[in-house]
DNA sequence: ATGGTCGTTCTTTTT
DNA sequence: GAACGACCAT
């Protein structure tokens, strides 16, 4: 490698980032602020350990937290090293201990024909566990004992420690929930997205053999965001690295979000306790955000009681004033953003997808998408209703699935009946009874003793369900035939005509969105063709399972990035980094969310101040933080306040709108009606002109609306000692003034 | 027994 | 605004 190629690496580092990179002997631990560089630094690492000290990319594990920061930390060290990347390991936690898993389950009585339950499998699967127990779905929800089971498998408890450790009723009961939810899913040949770091560890943890073949294969590891890995990560990470402890990881104590998850921030002690050598490197220069964002940001985390002080000073200038504005409901709160970012784009040279919209609950998107759609603008939703969690696609999803896995009675009894065929409640009870009185056997087992009748002990089934059985057994086996024969594609065409399901979508008032996301689901496929069809399916099924952002995934390999605003929750906005930011919904009860203010617990409201913290360090130059005095939530109209967060920043750093009341004792107006195909009209006035009165002498328009009718604008005017007034442009002659 | 409809309830954040 | 449970018509 040329000295030329390792100065261009270290070039662009300042001195303690040189320092981090060039650390690759021992175990490095990065505890700086937002937008210090520590993602790039380990993208320099990677660079500098190909580059310059010649090592093998394929050598190299880089954890991140998202399919999505993976995807860009790759792109980023492509920039650096080329087609190399690709030989990466690069991948969250979860990703990489799903291919462990394929790799080596088996040593630990993992089927290899295992399949991941997501969220709403789990949930699924508890909901029968609940049931099974006896106990009452209100008072022990199946989310709450799932939480309960998920923060046991994120420490490392296994169902025997756990009960062991079981102190009240309460934790007993969980206990047998525990227990139970392992029996099911190990009937299902399942495994949850806990088990997926759970899982290796133990195998880690026993098998010398694995361990060792896994230590040699990675003599790099690197790890992003470790402020929000729990504490099977955490081992995860010891035992691959444990051998050559060139470990790097790099995180940040006020970006720490993911509590509720089970991420454990002692993570961060551990790291230096467990590996003494570690050298700490901290990097104090923000190179993101203007010197005004980094100011304000710092106010506020710095309220929180459970910290210690980080030392980061803004590299570039003061910049514009953080802006706090407030609107009358959602809608007008949508309506200022979207008028804000076409003012930006026309005056100020920004591009649509240097903006982001940031929020606390994916259901504030909904008003942003409306708004957006009715000026035109285009956007892109980061994760909300999500790809995979479409009904249509969990369907077919299901119905793979069980081809694949007849063990997996969740995904099949999803799709049993769907379309509908007579095989109702009442026949799967009854089915149900008798697998769990013949052994446990899987319910398709059942269906299939059902549907050929001659064993005398079948289940007995109203004589109306039996012909629906026998013709879905029959299809289901006929489908297992194709499996063997086809390639992924022809397979998928097959399931989508024989299930009827196809038709069935045709029927659906949407029937053309679901047919696209089918489609868009057998592209997916289509990237798997190349493989043989046995491993073809399990890779697909996995991937589906493990993508929560597939859609984005799909998006950014196809037509390529558009210039678009972002809308995203302030969860997912960690880690990157837009010129400008809205932070929306600063309420109090949203953000901080109700939930956390009730809790009364002071280290929620302090993972809540984080978030805040973190949405507003995305930002590079400008920062917007709106909120709405009343808003729709669920169907009832309720006032709001400003939130507690918008009070900790200092007065010279912000630029407060005053609540202007326009309409908000009256009633409701209703917005303009969307009328996409007709050209907007240039606004006669923008928020900010001076402007003259007949009467009411000068004043500066607050805003600018295009009545519903479309055929004048209402120009809402604060007049000089006159008070807020609303014109018609057409009728009040008001002057532009200079 | 099934399947559709109506009313009730609960509501974060995600791998 | 969705998702589940109860109820009713077939
Ligand atoms: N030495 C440097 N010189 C110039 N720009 C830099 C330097 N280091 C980092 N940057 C820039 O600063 C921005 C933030 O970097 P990066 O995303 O790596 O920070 P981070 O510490 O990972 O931030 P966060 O914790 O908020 O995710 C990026 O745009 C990056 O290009």
């Amino acid at each position: 490698m040329t000295t030329a190629a390792a100065r261009d690496i270290l070039h662009n580092l300042n001195e303690d980032q040189r320092r981090a990179v060039e650390a690759v002997d021992g175990p490095v631990l990065i505890i700086a602020g937002p937008g210090s560089g520590k993602t790039r630094v380990i993208t320099h690492r990677i660079a500098y350990l190909v580059r310059t000290l010649g090592v093998n990319p394929r050598r190299i594990l880089a954890v991140t937290f998202t399919n999505r920061a993976a995807r860009e930390m790759r792109s980023r060290v492509e920039g650096l090293i080329g087609d190399r990347a690709g030989q990466l390991t690069m991948g969250t936690f979860h990703a990489f201990g799903a291919r462990i898993l394929r790799e080596y389950g088996e040593e630990i009585h993992v089927p290899n024909d295992f399949v991941i339950y997501d969220q709403d499998d789990q949930t699924n699967l508890m909901r029968r566990v609940v049931e099974a127990e006896g106990l009452d779905p209100r008072t022990y929800r199946p989310a709450a004992l799932l939480d309960a089971v998920s923060g046991a498998k994120n420490r490392m408890q296994t169902v025997g420690e756990y009960a062991s450790h079981a102190g009240n009723r309460y934790e007993r009961i969980v206990a047998s929930c525990y227990d139970r939810y392992e029996q099911y899913l190990q009937a299902a040949h399942a495994v949850d997205f806990d088990d997926l770091l759970m899982k290796p560890v133990l195998l880690l943890r026993s098998n010398v053999d694995v361990r060792e073949r896994l230590q040699n294969r990675y003599d790099h590891v690197m790890v992003d965001e470790w402020q929000d890995t729990n504490r099977a990560q955490y081992e995860l990470t010891s035992l691959v690295a444990g051998k050559h402890q060139s470990l790097c990881v790099v995180g940040d104590p006020d970006q720490s979000i993911y509590a509720w998850r089970h991420a454990d921030i002692e993570n961060i002690l551990r790291f230096e306790r467990d590996f003494p050598e570690t050298q700490t490197i901290p990097l104090g220069r923000n190179y993101r955000s203007t010197s005004t964002i980094v100011d304000a940001a710092h106010a506020l985390v710095k309220e929180n009681k459970d910290r210690k002080e980080i030392e980061l000073t803004a590299a570039k200038g003061t910049g514009r004033p953080v802006i706090i504005e407030p609107t009358d409901d959602e809608e007008y709160e949508a309506l200022y953003v979207a008028e804000e970012i076409e003012r930006l784009v026309a005056d100020d040279k920004m591009r649509y997808g240097d903006c982001a919209i940031m929020y606390r609950t994916n259901a504030q998107s909904r008003a942003f998408e409306d708004s957006f759609n009715r000026a035109g603008i285009r956007y892109r939703i980061i994760g909300g209703l999500r790809f995979w969690e479409r009904r249509e696609i969990r369907d077919v999803v299901a119905y793979l699935r069980v081809l694949r896995n007849p063990f997996d009675d969740i995904s099949l009894l999803r799709i049993v009946n769907t379309p509908t065929r007579g095989i109702g409640r009442r026949t799967m009870d009854i089915l149900q009874q008798w697998a769990e009185a013949n052994n446990d056997v899987p319910l398709y087992a059942a269906m299939q003793v059902a549907a050929d009748g001659q064993e005398s002990r079948a289940p007995s089934l109203p004589a109306q369900s039996i012909g629906p059985v026998r013709a879905f057994v029959q299809m289901m086996s006929e489908l297992l035939e194709a499996l063997q024969g086809e390639d992924v594609l022809e397979f998928f065409d097959q399931v989508l005509a024989k299930t009827g399901y196809r038709d069935f979508l045709e029927e659906d008032e949407n029937a053309e969105d679901r047919l696209d996301n089918v489609e868009e689901l057998r592209n997916v496929a289509a990237q798997y063709q190349a493989l043989p069809p046995g491993e073809a399916f399990a890779a697909f099924l996995d991937q589906v399972a493990l993508s929560t952002d597939l859609d984005a995934a799909i998006r950014e390999e196809g037509s390529g990035r558009q210039d678009a605003v972002t809308l995203i929750t302030l969860h997912q906005a960690k880690g990157l980094e837009f010129p400008v930011a809205f932070i929306v919904g600063c309420e109090e009860e949203l953000l901080p969310h109700i939930r956390s203010v009730e809790s009364g617990d002071p280290a929620e409201m302090e993972e809540e101040r984080r978030l805040c913290y973190v949405g507003m360090t995305r930002a590079m130059e400008r920062l917007y933080m709106t909120y709405a005095l009343r808003r729709n939530m669920r169907g009832q109209y309720g006032p709001r306040k400003a939130s507690r967060f918008l009070q900790s920043l200092p007065d010279n750093l912000v630029k407060r709108r005053m609540p202007s009341l326009s309409g908000f004792y009256g009633p409701r107006e209703p917005m303009p009606e969307p009328q996409l195909d007709v050209p907007k009209a240039p606004a006669p006035f923008r928020p900010g002109d001076h402007v003259g009165h007949a009467r009411f002498g000068q004043g500066v328009v607050v805003a600018c609306l295009e009545t519903p009718t479309r055929d004048d604008f209402e120009v809402t005017v604060a007049f000089k000692g006159q008070g807020v007034k609303r014109l018609l442009a057409g009728l009040a002659g008001l002057e532009k003034l200079n």
